[in-house]
DNA sequence: CCGTATCCTCTCTGATACTG
DNA sequence: CAGTATCAGAGAGGATACGG
């Protein structure tokens, strides 16, 4: 991707170096728990039960699965309270609120061609 | 997603109609290839060969799937021209165009957290 | 409550070979 | 060139049970 900057002005191991990780990250967050985990968290801090119920479908293991991943990208920050019952918080980090925005533009898309993806379903459906 | 606008002025209906449809679009164009060919189509018309040499590591299988399942979502338009050797053209749709630049959103956010991810990672992985 | 490990199933993916 | 079909291996995902 962007690889018409490959031929600007911008240092050439950079532009390499951007593109292998960016594509290591879309692998890692394209997939469809992670983006709704991201947008269910939003500014608020959750704990893994709350996430749990507020994402429809998620099985417990891809919960904490998306969550690892996540983390391990720096996208959201796992605190741990040392008390008994455990208590976890799960909140973004800055790069994972500013993801958000550009997720919540992904469903504005969606919202907008509603209609075009609807029709074209029913044709090729 | 969006949960907030279910307490919104908009109707109720229609926005769990956008939210349920938004989770299956999600399910169908959230995936590494998917955003791939969409980047790369960006304002071009391109051949199939064309798009299997920019995506590298896609799978003549993978593409054909890709392809399929864009054009199901009317986001790329399939073109059959009938000559022989035949010729087929892809390109984006208006709404494929507009998910581009969302798309791109999402690029210059890998580029913008390039260092912070890279930090997580040497933490985490 | 939170997390991990195990097992088992089912889909995905790539390789290959074949049609128009 | 573009696309389909088939097959086998890998991997994802769910259910369950158990540990901190």
């Amino acid at each position: 991707m962007e690889s018409e900057q490959v031929r600007g002005s911008v240092d050439q191991g950079d532009v390499t170096r951007a593109n292998s990780l960016a594509r290591s990250v879309f692998s890692d967050i394209a997939d469809k728990w992670s983006l709704l985990v991201v947008n269910v968290l939003g500014d608020r801090t959750l704990r893994f039960t709350e996430l749990h119920r507020s994402i429809e479908g998620v099985s417990h293991k891809m919960l904490t699965q998306t969550l690892r991943r996540l983390e391990r990208n720096g996208l959201v920050e796992r605190t741990v309270h040392p008390v008994v019952p455990p208590q976890v918080d799960y909140r973004l980090t800055e790069a994972g609120r500013d993801l958000r925005d550009t997720v919540n533009g992904l469903c504005g898309w969606a919202r907008r061609h509603l209609d075009v993806i609807e029709e074209a379903r029913r044709l090729h459906g």
